[in-house]
This record gives C-alpha cells, structure tokens and sequence, in this order.
DNA sequence: GTCTATACTGAGATAGAC
DNA sequence: GTCTATCTCAGTATAGAC
C-alpha cells in the first residue's frame, strides 16, 4: 500500500526505512502522536526530513507501516496458539480476539489513527475504503483461521470472518477508551460477547429465528456488504470497499 | 460546547457568529472541507482572519456548530412529523432515521470530521467523548421520543435510545460511503435494519431467548455502557463516556 | 465584549539539486 | 535515495479601535 522498497534496493532503502519507522515509534511513545514531529523523527533517526517523506508520504502513513507489522504478529500468534490442541469455537475465538489486544498493549494511544480516516471514503488510510482493502482482507483471514471449519451453515460460514472483523474493530475501540487497570474491562467484554456470540450461533438453525435470519442475510446482501456471501472461504467473502460496493 | 454569545450581545455578536458559520459551509461545499482555509472564510465573511478565531477555535469546530444545527434541525422534524398522526414503533423509528438522513443529505462530505475523533477519547470533538456528551444527550432524546411510551420492559425501554443512537451512527456511517443515487441504499438498509429490530424487540420475552438477553444486559452494564439501566426516562439512562465509564 | 490588522511560529508536506 | 530550501496554512499573539 505504501512505497515499499522493491527487491532492487534492499539493503540501503529498506534499512532505512526500518530505521525511521523504528525510531518514529520511540518518538511517538516518548511524546505522543501529535506531539511527534517528522522533524524530530527525522532527527532522531540521523536522516533528513525529506528522507522520512520519501519512505512515508505522512506522518500517519508510518504508524499505519506499524499497523501493518501488527497484523504479521497477529497472524503469527493466533497460528501459534491455535496449533497447540483441540479448541472448541469460542476457544479459538477468545484466542484470536485476545491476540488482537496482547500485541497492541502498549501502544492504545496510536490507536487512534487506525480511525482517523473512517469517515473520508477517499482516504487511503480509511478503514473501510478501498485504500486498505489488502489489510482488511489479511486482518479477515486470522478471523476465518479461527473459525476454521466449524460446522455451520454456509451463509453464516460465509460472513462470519467479516463480521468478526467488524466486531474486532469495535473492540479495539472500546480498548481505546478503556482506563481500566491492563484494559481487563476489554477483555472482559470480548469474553462476554463472544460468549454469546457462540450461543447464537448454536441457535442460528432454530425454526422459529429462520426467517430473521433469512431476513437479515437478505439485508447485508442487499447492502453491499456481504456481495457473495455463499462462496465460502475464498477472497470474495470479504468486505469489498470501493466506490461502487458499500462497506 | 463552544463558544456561545450571551443575551447581553445577542444583536451584534450572534450575527457575525452566523455569518461566519453560514460562509464557512458554502465555502466547505466549494472547496471541500481540506481545502478551504481559515483565512478565505474569513475573508468571504467579510471579516479579520482574527473574529473567525474569537468564535470557533478551530476550523472543524466550525464544523461541529454545524452538527449543532442539524441536531436542532432533527429533533424539530422528528417532532412535527410524530405529532400528525398513530404510527406504530416501526414508523416512529423510521421517521427519526429518514429525518436524520433528509437533515443531511447534501452535505455527506462534511461528515467526516463528525468521526475524525472518534479514536481520541480526550479530543473535545470525539463522538464518543466526555466533550461531547451534551450532543449525544441530546441526540438520544431524539430516538427517546420516537420510543415513546412502547410497552416495553424495563430494562430493554432504558437502553433503546442509546442504542438506537449507536445504530444511527453507523447508518451514518454507511451513508457517507452510499455512492448510490440519492443515498436510496442507506434508506432501504435502515429501513430494514429497524424492521428486523421491532422483530426482534416482539421475540424479547420468548422464554428460549431470555437467558441470552440477560446475558447481553449483564454484559452491558458490566461494561459501564449502561451505567443506570432501570432507571428509564431520566439522562441517567444515557451513555456516560467519561475518563471513568467506558463509551 | 466585539472586532481589525498584522505579524509570527510551528509543522506537514513538496521541489528540485546532488 | 537523500538532502536542503521552501511553501502553505492552522493557529497564536499583540496592539489597538469602538
């Protein structure tokens, strides 16, 4: 999504960049978001401020860069931990969710950025714009990794990975907001709703909530936001946010 | 919130605050909310770059004067229109969310800035903030009075309104990205969204499911984002985002 | 208290030289 | 790829008119 040094120039342009977006985050926890300067950053970092400028065309693009390695590790420990044995559903759910926080503690306060964006559709750093289509699909495979191949119905298999990113989002919102000691108010709350979450899902096949849920999947279809929800496990079950799909 | 001219100069002070809000907004629809600059509103307003600042802190608190407006805008529409006749649940709430969409259709584009905050709990513009929590007031009363007097019990009457504020944030959401023509898709959406809700509000005491609704009221309250739950009607039973509750 | 005029600071971002 | 110089603009400051 961003300029990425191509195979070319590893050595000299990429340490560079590691350099600037590992010495931005020091700045950025020493002073905070706002408080950071690019000159600073560029200071720091033993490089001109053009420099920092041509690895990252702004300043919120370095903490996305961090956005984007966070995923890596997220990926990586929801792997790990999922490997370990046998975990039912919610398991694995608690496991992918809790990840989430564990990799981000620490660095609530960039946090922000993430939503910066998410009312500008034409942004390139918006959450749900087309810009980051790449990284919401990457964030969406650690969901359907821990769905895994749950026995469930196929529309609901289908959205369900999305839906838990959307829900993931919210979550990391309310982690913004919480000053409870460590956050165990989020982790509390994640427990609390995927707890349920489970339990509709084993109701999902009750007669009597049929034609909701009929109704319901109708609505995100209609909606754009699931365009083909009974392609099970393939990239078009992702959200597709561009000019001409809804988020 | 803002700065607010007293009775005492009412005559003088208003006007200018008036005109500068009311060029400010041609000169965001000309130019773009980034585009436009401090000093071309000023000076479009036929006033010093100085009394732009004496009355809005800041360019997107110019912004924010305008939600101001519309809120006023809202509640007096959802009003008259809740006066004229019988309409049952669905109605009501469908009148309170189209009458939100009329009030702003034309000017989507402002309403990024309505979540540029959303991610900085102490930002005074935050949705979510502890700054703007007479405007979320305000706004759930809205969504209180096309509740209205519903048989409804009584923990699921004292959180509707709140939630039912939750919920037009996110159709607000969609809304700015509807590329639709007139926004017609975020009308059906919210349109069925609030179908399947008084669907689901009617199954509300069906005896399977009122273990899994305790559950999520629980859930809720433990989360701090019910403080006051029963006790419907009052402000108590409003979203309290400050430093000590969560969102 | 309401406003003008003007100057200044700081910082994000860019152009173009090397 | 990297640097230096420069631009733009939000926001602040100040001094004063009324």
């Amino acid at each position: 999504m961003f300029k990425r040094a191509t195979a070319k120039h590893k050595q000299g342009g990429e340490a560079t960049r590691e350099q600037i977006l590992r010495t931005a985050l020091e700045v950025f926890r020493r002073r905070g978001l706002d408080g950071a300067t690019m000159r600073e950053i560029a200071k720091t970092a033993g490089v001109a401020l053009g420099a920092a400028y041509y690895y990252f065309p702004s300043k919120e693009a370095i903490v996305q860069a961090y956005f984007d390695s966070v995923q890596g590790e997220h990926l990586a420990q929801v792997k790990a931990e999922l490997e370990g044995g046998q975990h039912d559903l919610l398991e694995r759910l608690r496991i992918a969710f809790r990840a989430k926080l564990e990799v981000l503690q620490g660095d609530r306060k960039l946090l922000g950025t993430l939503f910066r964006y998410t009312g500008e559709p034409r942004h390139p750093l918006s959450v749900l714009g087309a810009g980051t289509k790449a990284n919401r699909e990457q964030s969406i495979a650690v969901f359907r990794l821990a769905v895994g191949d749950e026995r469930l119905p196929d529309d609901v298999r289908a959205m369900l990975p999305a839906a838990l990113w959307a829900l993931h989002l919210a979550m990391l919102l309310y982690f913004i907001y919480d000053e409870s000691p460590n956050q165990e108010r989020t982790r509390r709350l994640a427990d609390g709703v995927l707890q349920l979450l489970v339990r509709a899902l084993s109701l999902v096949n009750f007669p009597l909530l049929a034609p909701v849920r009929g109704s319901l999947f109708a609505l995100l279809r209609d909606a754009g936001l699931f365009p083909e929800p009974l392609a099970a496990g393939g990239p078009a079950t992702t959200f597709s946010t561009n000019e001409e799909a809804q988020p």
